[in-house]
Formats: C-alpha cells, structure tokens, sequence
DNA sequence: CTAGTATTATGACGTAAGTCATTTATGGGG
DNA sequence: CCCCATAAATGACTTACGTCATAATACTAG
C-alpha cells in the first residue's frame, strides 16, 4: 500500500509491541504465574481494540471503567480548560498506559483519541479486584506504575517551567527517542504522528515556534527534518540541549 | 509568644487538621475498622515526626521508605535537574500526602523540607503490605490518592505551559485558597509560609514578576499583601483571571 | 487528476516577562 | 536593642517568543 517512503524506518501502526516490552506486562504476565492464571487474565483482562485516526478511546465526561495499555500506533491524550481550550497531556506510545488519572474521579477527566490506527488493550478497571485474589501483586503493580506517572509528570511541570522552547524540543525528541528504544524501535529515525500543533500545544509553545526550531535545529545538522520524519544525527549534542540550564543562546546568528 | 499580628488569621503552624480532614483518613481510619484495627493502624502507620524551618524530611537520593502526611505546617518538595537547579514540585499543607514518587524508584527522586516548624506522619511503606492483610481496602485507597496525584500534575502542567503570570499567581492564591478551606481554615485571608523565590520557581517565573504580579493585584484592589500576609478581597475575580484564556491583557495602563 | 482544505514554513512586529542593578524592608542573633 | 544577612520591591533595559499575515506544501475526496 503506502509505498515505504523511507528506506527501513518502522511505522508505529505498523508493529506493534510484544507483551514483554509492555509497561502491563508485571500485571498481564505477573511472575509466577501458572497456565490457568495466565488463562484467568487473557480471557479477563486482555480485551484488544482497534482504532483508527481521530478515533476518541473515550471522551472527558465518559464514566471511568477501564485503563488502556497502547499496542500499536500511538495515542494522544488531553483535558479541556474551563474556557474550552485543550490542553495535550501526553503521546502514548506502544507499551504506555492511559486512563489512569480516572482512577480517582468518577468520570474521565480527559480525552485520549488516536493519531494514527492504533491498537490497545483495554483493561476493566473493575476486575482488577477479582484478579487480585489470585494474584496478589496486582496492586502493587498498579501503584508502581502510577506513582511512575507522577514522577513523568514532575519531570514535565519542570520543563514546561522552567525552560526555552528549544531546550523543550529537545527534551521532547529525545523523550521519543528513548521510548521508542525501550520498545525495540530505532531511536534516531521514526515519524512524528502528531502534529506541529500538537506538539506546541504539549510544550506550551506556538505552532510556528515549534516550526522554526525544527527548521534550526536542521540548519544547526543536529537532525534532518521533513514534516512528520525525523532523523537525529547527534543524540548526545540533544542532551546537552535538552539538560542544559537557561543560558543565553545566540547561536542562531552566529 | 508570637504576637498575632494579624486579627483572627490562623498560622498553619500553630493548628493540626484532625485526622477527619486528612488525605489519609481512608487509609489511617478505614470505614468499618474496629476498635483494635484501629490500635493496630495507631501503632504501625502512625509515626509522628516534627521538623524545623529549613529541616528535611527526606533528600534526593535516600532510600525510599515512607510516604509522609502532614499534619500542620508545611513542607516544600522540589527536584534537582542534571545541571543543579532546583525545581520546586509542590507546597504540601496540612493532610495532604508527599513521598509518593518516590514508590516506583529505589531512591527518593526528590527532596522534603520544612518551610516552618511542621508535624508529620510518616508511614513505612512496607507496613503497608502486612497491614493489607486485616484492611483489604487500604491499597484501594492509595491509588486513588497516587490517581489524584496525577490529575493534580496534568492540572499544574497547563497551568505552566499556557498560563501568563498573571493567571499563574492567580491559579496559585486560589489554589491555596481552597485547600486552605477544605482542611477548615479561612479561605481569604493566610500566610505565605513560602518565599517569592519558591513560589516564582514553582510557578516558574523570575522573583521579580511575583513581586510585581503581588503589588499589581494590591493595586487592583484584588487583594492586600504585606510580605507573607495576604488577604484576599475577591475571590470571583480571582477565578476569572486563573480561568481566563490568554487574553491580551492591557488591563495594567488602563 | 484536480480542487479544496489542512498542515507546515517563513517573515515582520509587538509585548510579556526575564535580567541586571539598586533600594527598601525585616526579623533573627549577638 | 540594633546590626546585618536575607527577602522583597522597584526601575531600566533586553529578548525570546507569541501574534498576525502570507506563502508553500501535502493530503483527501470527488
């Protein structure tokens, strides 16, 4: 179908991750589990479903019942401001959960719709009790992954506070880059599924801000760009961009 | 002792929440607990601690062992970034909980300190585990809090990446505000037990632009500030400016 | 294949907020 | 009680980034 524009990049929607390099993978596949227990959750937990770009998992308002865990493709996650303005919360990529800042509310307190064809486990939140009794870390699975989020969360309340655009971008490609490793993926080339857009709306930056530093950071030879496909050609200059405290940057006229 | 310079305005200090209005009142006096659960919870969660202006309850890198609660005063947690900043991550008042990142890592991310002199409870985190055994719901209870958590952090980002200064300090005092409230003290008039400087990094703005932002609101008769003291005169106001889209606001010369 | 729409890129310009410098409070310790 | 270190306030100046406008490019549907 869609010819491989470039030579052997992995489209997510085109691979999806094994159950192993799966952040579920403590609580679908606890250790210790015997052939029953593993049938107990795949006829339990596991529930697959599909979705195709723009397709919402659920909207801010639907009633909380289940987390998802991203198979395939990549979703993106978001709230809406008192003033109707939304606000991006997260790309998930494969093996990433959503849904779990629902947990504590009776209804969801954001959106999570599809960038691209996306496949997810979706995982009754309810039965996690029944579960429970035969697998008893269940839970603590649960809290190590949420207590998890909330670190992520501490590390982007950091960047969105306190540094430049540039210095975001940065954090953001290399954020991706480590994600995708983790889960076998290349960490240098791959295709952004979100938009520019999305992109300034997740770093607190304008749309034509995120433009411009794409096309510096291209100019500076740190990366190659061409809309959505991305290669970065110095992971370790990123960094150094990334981390770096606020100095004063003139290095676009020099 | 101290006198009170102001009226009839409580210093956080100087009054502990009841366990009634504690972020931990599920955990620490679940629904049904009998007379000798609740000895049991007495004795092994609860572990009374108190600290000093400038005392840690933890630091980066120490092992993790506990969640604490604070029972009066207030506790400033922050997190050191690669290059030795400090971020600061949360202003933590009376029964509301800290340490909770902490549980998904070996060592604690980030850093506890005292902003005045403060009672806590600590709770061993392994304690937890045993004490599942008598309190089925215990662990329940945790992750909806460890679910809060992650709401608050996705709240906090917005707040960072699209709010001006103005909304930012606004979304702050409220935020106050209300949690003041809700543990039972006056809603519109408290101390600041933090400095400019903690709150211009939590916000993250320059010193500078709290100072400024303060004497503007003064001026505006939104509120009266004298240092740490701060009096709001109206709060509808207030929400209006936290909740507001970025406007062009030229309100200043006005 | 073409039209129409959405996304991305680029330029000109204004402004909110950062930085630097100085002054004015303040409260804890000798 | 009065220093003196620290926090807060204020002013002058600079700049990174947002806004507005327009152009180039890429999808989508008919």
């Amino acid at each position: 179908m869609s010819q491989p524009s470039k030579n052997n990049v992995i489209k997510l929607s085109e691979a999806a991750v094994s159950c192993r390099n799966c952040s579920m993978y403590g609580i679908c596949t606890p250790p210790g589990a015997d052939a029953n227990t593993m049938a107990l959750l795949e006829g339990a937990i596991k529930k697959r479903r599909v979705a195709s770009r723009g397709e919402y998992l659920y909207r801010a308002g639907d009633p909380f019942t289940s987390i998802y865990c991203v198979r395939s493709g990549s979703i993106k996650t978001y709230v809406n401001s008192d003033d109707g303005s939304e606000q991006v919360t997260g790309f998930h990529l494969p093996g990433e959960l959503l849904g779990l800042a629902g947990i504590c509310a009776e209804d969801m307190p954001g959106s999570a719709v599809a960038l691209e064809t996306s496949s997810v486990c979706e995982i009754p939140f309810e039965r996690i009790d029944i579960l429970t009794e035969s697998l008893p870390g269940l839970k603590d699975e649960l809290i190590r992954l949420l207590s998890q989020k909330v670190l992520h969360y501490q590390t982007l309340t950091m960047l969105l506070s306190r540094k430049s655009a540039e210095e975001r971008l940065a954090a953001l490609l290399l954020s991706l880059s480590t994600r995708f490793q983790r889960r076998g993926f290349s960490s240098t080339e791959f295709y952004l599924s979100m938009s520019r857009n999305d992109i300034g709306n997740y770093l607190g930056l304008a749309v034509e801000t995120v433009s411009r530093m794409f096309t510096r950071f291209d100019a500076d030879g740190l990366l190659t760009v061409q809309r959505k496909y991305v290669k970065l050609h110095d992971l370790e200059r990123l960094k150094v961009m990334a981390g770096s405290p606020r100095i004063h940057l003139q290095m676009a006229q020099a």
